[in-house]
DNA sequence: TTTTTTATTAATAATATGTTAACTTAAATG
DNA sequence: CATTTAAGTTAACATATTATTAATAAAAAA
């Protein structure tokens, strides 16, 4: 994912990262680089640091703090060749600090480099991103392991025994909950809610008026 | 780890690394440094690239080639600043690229940027290393053997038959106990409890609402 | 029989999880 | 386009479950 909220610099990283074979998406500033990877989970981040609004500093700590994000690779591109805007940098969190103006080679053996390190993880899984593992009662996103707490993890299990269909919030409240006991009307989506943020906001689709549903 | 063929370089990063609380080594060639290296496993080596005999290109190539070494962080330090030298030194494997002159603070935060990527796996290593013996009735941590009591013991055992996987408490009851006798609620958590003083509580994992698991 | 170790219980503390309420945002409807 | 309705969000709060401790009972060892 690139992150700049100049246009031409944008256009020409996305240029030199297809021509190299990278799948790329792109955001103009902080607040929409942490939505966009939460839908998406990028392998690794291009941050410029001066940006309107949120820097790249502060939009770097906020991956870092974010549980999903918190892995995700960070290069930060800048301007900037200042020591201690380095290592400021760094400090945050960013796994590359990058001066501009870019070459395009080094950019490109620069992040081979940093992918080098997590990709194998990410090549050794299968095709599938999401699984469950009832026995274990862990959710494995993207090969990572994770537990849930009971009810986040029923209501996944739900979703995922017929991945594709719409459950009603009738039937998840029978079928998580209990035909008997009643819990007010907000519940569900903030299990909902839970869930998207521990595992991404792109598998869980709400349907709206009828329930949820995955999509793997 | 510190390979530079010029004594004072090596002295001046030993300082700086040193004062940081990083315990160094150093080698004053390519030859050197794999022999060291493959006695001593160092997490990161900072490689000089102009060096007598076998230059950094060279020395970092057969890093990669090693397979007791290739999981290396290889840091390239150099007075050189073309493209293609950086190029070519990231392309050879190297993790980072620093140019010298060396500025102490950028170089250890880069530093510490690299080995944040790969320290965990240090940690997970000292993790796995508890094992049960059910012939001789001893768990086995850290290859040193604990005789433990009947019931946790075979509590342990229980959970050791399949790691990972999560035993509720009817059914630790049920296989730890027998169907027929009735013990109270609390008792698993006590014998849970004195487990974990034994062995550490990074083994036995809670899963709430559902029971308790083994991570090795 | 005495001593030591192990097992269980009960009372209480601590904590993770679940729920609600109040509010905001987004989508659907006419 | 305004209005209505459904869903999203947040944080405070409640609850359920587990952790801990110490006392006591039972069993095993000396």
């Amino acid at each position: 994912m690139i992150v700049d909220d100049e246009k031409d610099i944008l256009e020409l990283l996305d240029y030199h990262l297809t021509k190299e074979g990278f799948k790329t998406m792109k955001a103009t500033n902080g607040k929409e680089a942490l939505k966009i990877a939460k839908d998406f989970l990028p392998n690794l981040v291009l941050l410029d640091l001066m940006m309107p609004e949120m820097d790249g500093i502060e939009t770097c700590i906020e991956f870092r703090e974010d549980n999903l994000l918190k892995g995700t690779l960070i290069a930060i591109l800048t301007a900037r060749a200042e020591d201690y805007s380095q290592i400021a940098g760094l400090n945050a969190g960013a796994d590359d600090y990058i001066n501009k103006p870019i070459k395009p080679r080094v950019l490109i053996s620069r992040i081979k480099a940093l992918l080098r390190r997590t990709e194998p993880k990410v090549n050794s899984e299968s095709n599938v991103e999401l699984e469950i593992d009832i026995e274990k009662y862990v959710a494995i996103l993207k090969g990572k392991e994770m537990l849930l707490p009971k009810k986040e993890f029923e209501l996944l299990a739900l979703l995922f025994s017929k991945p594709g269909k719409v459950f009603t919030r009738e039937v998840i409240l029978a079928r998580v909950w209990g035909d008997d006991i009643i819990v007010g009307d907000r519940t569900i989506d903030v299990h909902i809610r839970k869930l998207r943020e521990k595992i991404g906001n792109q598998y869980i689709k709400t349907v709206k008026g009828v329930g949820y549903k995955l999509k793997l």
